[in-house]
DNA sequence: GTCTATAACCCGATAGAC
DNA sequence: GTCTATCGGGTTATAGAC
């Protein structure tokens, strides 16, 4: 692994650990083993590399994201599974976290990638929610951007509720919920349908 | 107003603009229009003054909070109460932000407050959705605890998505979905009790 | 209790040898 | 391309006069 690469690793490994303010040049050499030098030879600086880790970091995350949600299947199934991945809850979202960084924030090059992950999540989190409505799994009076747009904020807040209780289990019970609400909304739909007949 | 009071109100504020790690003494100096060694003099440094701070700024939300989920109502309107609040979305949550900076989520004594009072909101939020269950309005199917979750991790993680699009459109979308899907449960809980008449 | 002065350290960035 | 040495400035904290 070469130079550049070693330090877009370190660097997104720190900054989803830390976030962007709170990751120093100096972290960044000791953990990717490379000369102080080398990555002002790379990058323009420090900014500019977390700009490539940022960019790293959302690419992580979204291909497994999108084939879960554009891959054939039953529409509530994929909301469920969805709901119901692995995460290292205690660590938060390589992604999420980056809102919170007042830098990041306040920086709309650097707040790019993020704001086109979530995006990109919720618009094929929208068109499988409208699959199920056309499919009549959910009612026709639910609005897809709303409800993509909870499911989405219940895994970030998830993130937030289970790091401040030092304990997953709130993550895990948010989602249950939102699991459970929508199954609950779907049996609705699926017996509005059978007294309709 | 004292110095100690002038101190703790500038920290407040530059802890929910930027979070614990990014305040740094001179701003708070320049903010609070307080000399350097009076802070010292009044607190022991930066991490007690943003102790305090902190139990400020949590004690600031807390009491409407408590006041709207516990006064006398319906439970389900006391939960689209605490679903339709009004709030500065892209400055983010005075508490909730707490726990993405990294020198807060790993510090016990900072982070307690935060733990506290997202425990404190969870349990009257449990209490009304048992009320409303009690009520008929909401199946015994749903827990309490999931849906507590749910609500709150709904608003913390409307914030990341308001943040990410720098638009607070993601935040009351998040938020009317979680009501519509509130609503849409509660309708067809009432209609399971007239279909068992 | 409040102030100014200053310490000791770390930050992000640059220079220049190799 | 990589290294060491160093800069100017900001950080948290302390000393000590008033």
């Amino acid at each position: 692994m070469d130079s550049r690469e070693r330090l877009i690793q370190a660097t997104s490994d720190l900054m989803w650990e830390r976030g962007y303010a709170a990751t120093s040049p100096r972290e960044i050499r000791e953990r990717s083993g490379v000369g102080q030098g080398s990555m002002y030879h790379h990058f323009a600086g420090k900014r500019e590399l977390a700009l490539a880790a940022l960019e790293r970091n959302c690419a992580d995350l979204l291909p497994a994201t999108e084939a879960l949600l554009t891959e054939s299947g039953d529409p509530l199934d994929k909301l469920e599974g969805y709901l119901s991945r692995q995460h290292q809850v205690l660590k938060g979202c390589k992604v999420g976290r980056m809102t919170q960084d007042p830098l990041v924030a306040s920086d709309p090059t650097l707040l790019a990638p993020v704001r086109d992950a979530f995006a990109t999540i919720h618009d094929r989190l929208a068109v499988v929610i409208t699959e199920a409505i056309a499919l009549g799994e959910l009612s026709a009076d639910l609005n897809p951007d709303e409800l993509a747009s909870m499911i989405t904020a219940t895994i970030q807040g998830g993130y937030v509720l289970a790091i401040a209780a030092q304990d997953p289990r709130p993550f895990d019970e948010a989602r249950a919920g939102a699991r459970h609400l929508l199954r609950a909304v779907a049996l609705g739909a699926a017996q509005d349908r059978k007294e309709q007949k």
